[in-house]
DNA sequence: TCAACAACTTGAAACGTATCATGTCGTTAT
DNA sequence: ATAACGACATGATACGTTTCAAGTTGTTGA
């Protein structure tokens, strides 16, 4: 127990018989005399040796590190994001730091600067403020489901237009006559936007009234649920609307609970249809409700391939991937 | 644009008109004179200047990173605790790796090695293999759930024991005349195996026959459940068990599930408690099933103050926080 | 045999910081 | 007036790498 200081590679040097540089070669994977690579293989075996990330990265200012900004990940869909990115950088020897960023700005801002300061070699960002100013340095970002202003940050996501298109049109194909939509209103404009868009969209090529409700991220969307459902019921108690769309498979699971309990039965009065592909304990393929599955997986490994570009200039501007509907019982299904 | 690089201490000693020593001590909060403070605080305003983690990381070799190593982040149980170990580290202005194992030995030791070589600060691991004995160097560890040989390592977790017996007994409280256990059997032996021990403690305190279910964690566990179930079909139909006390949520939920797929209604035939506590979309104080619930913030800041505990020796080497009863819909609360 | 050349090795010079022995200055006590 | 002392400033040094110009081999062809 007296090896206290780890070994460093002048340490290796010494026992091998070579020169440092020879060793840092070895190390590098840089080609040297079969004989010198022995010795110095041998060397580090015997001593344990293993590089000092710090003075490697005081030279070469790299540091395997890429970070995370994410708000939280309670939300299912972060952590099955976040979980996906991990994967995708453990393929190429990187490790993850995790920012939860509780989605305040200011925290947003510190976990960037100290990002920075870390020498990432990349930032994969999910905020709710516009940090896009604040990119100074040229560490590679991207950034997930938001868009900034400054247009020049590649953008990543889920094609939430034709998504919400598709839903309407797979409600349509199951039997729906009067789909509506409930809206999540974020706080920050982003992609997610689109998928109203989509809806209207729908509704106009399919000749029907669009019909949807824009609740407010504010604590008030479960009163706001209530009250749509009050006002689409008719005087008999049937309700005008046999479809839904929801914006996220959140609002989605918690609208088909108030709508059981007020007696209309899922998917048999009304089919509903959610977005994001929310997975029950986080099991594949046990979807808590029907949905448009956002290509989790996928969108991570693009966001983690566009931080490791090399040529910076043939980065795309905008990945689009597309969404697939996935049945999660709360639509009618031939032959389940 | 023309600063590409980074000003260094050395820009900041000319440009406030110190030596680099005196900046240092600024950085570092020590004592400088008026004068001088107010001088190198402008030009470090001025020009930029951020401290080089690489450079500091080499010297005195801290890096103000925590590494946590945990199977993966999809499991919401995994997700909120590192939720948590992030919160807790932020409070300290420590940032998070996060490594998700897979439950692979290979690849938690392998995470192991490269937070030591990235001269973590400390290392809270949730693993499935026997890493003890391969922590060599000082870094300060904590091991969340589990139990290794090494005994000198420091545990951290719930008392699982007294949460079993309390389960038993709330289920006993509110009705149920023969309680029975569905265990899962963990590949890897941990603090979880004392709910079984809790079971049959509270079983034999009872004077009741213990009755559980071995379920192996090998993907059969499905197939298991519905043996079980049948086995306590009695000829008319019904159940020579009205209480269930399910080693975790994820299996409770499944093993509820079957049971209303079978005709029997929860909690009105049978009763359910799982452990764990598990949030729907990680909405707190929404639970998928009554719970014992794992105080797992408490639980993460545990950790991390012991990471952190400048004093090794008087490190705790057990540490066990109660779990609470939560009320998630399959019991029969008075009142609701 | 020798020049030319490729292939490899070498050791010193950074990288940006914290630290510490030394130096400087101003204040107090005698 | 001087010694003694405290408070702070200084700058060289070390931390463990990578890199690069310069040096050393060994091999080839004439």
């Amino acid at each position: 127990m007296a090896k206290k200081y780890a070994p460093t590679i002048k340490d290796v040097a010494r026992a091998a018989g070579v020169s440092v540089g020879t060793v840092s070669k070895v190390i590098n994977g840089i080609a040297v005399r079969k004989e010198s690579q022995r010795k110095v293989q041998e060397a580090i075996e015997a001593l344990h040796y293993e590089v000092n990330t710090y003075a490697r990265g005081l030279k070469i200012s790299k540091s395997g590190l890429v970070a995370l900004i994410v708000p939280n990940t309670m939300n299912p869909f972060y952590a099955t994001f976040a979980d996906h990115i991990e994967a995708a950088l453990y393929e190429h020897s990187l490790k993850l730091i995790l920012c939860c960023s509780d989605e305040i700005p200011e925290k947003e801002l510190e976990y960037l600067n100290s990002a920075k300061q870390n020498k990432v070699d990349g930032i994969i960002a999910l905020t709710y403020s516009d940090i896009g100013s604040h990119i100074t340095d040229g560490t590679p970002i991207v950034v997930f489901d938001r868009f900034f202003e400054n247009r020049s940050i590649p953008r990543v996501g889920s094609d939430n237009f034709t998504g919400a298109c598709m839903a309407v049109e797979k409600l349509l194909e199951l039997g729906c006559r009067h789909p509506v939509y409930i809206r999540f209103h974020s706080k920050f404009p982003g992609e997610a936007d689109k998928r109203r868009d989509g809806y209207l969209y729908a509704c106009q090529r399919h000749d029907l009234e669009p019909d949807h409700l824009d609740m407010v991220d504010d604590g008030t969307w479960r009163e706001a649920l209530g009250e749509f459902l009050e006002r689409h019921k008719r005087p008999d108690g049937s309700l005008t609307f046999d479809g839904v769309f929801a914006h996220t498979d959140f609002h989605g699971y918690h609208f088909m609970k108030m709508l059981t309990e007020n007696g209309y039965r899922v998917p048999e009065d009304v089919q509903l249809i959610g977005f994001d592909g929310i997975e029950r304990f986080g099991t594949p393929g046990d979807y808590v409700i029907s949905t448009m599955c956002q290509p989790v997986r996928q969108l991570a490994q693009k966001c983690v391939e566009i931080i490791l570009l090399e040529d910076r200039s043939t980065v795309p501007s905008l990945t689009l991937l597309p969404v697939t509907y996935c049945y999660g019982g709360t639509t009618r299904e031939p032959g389940r």
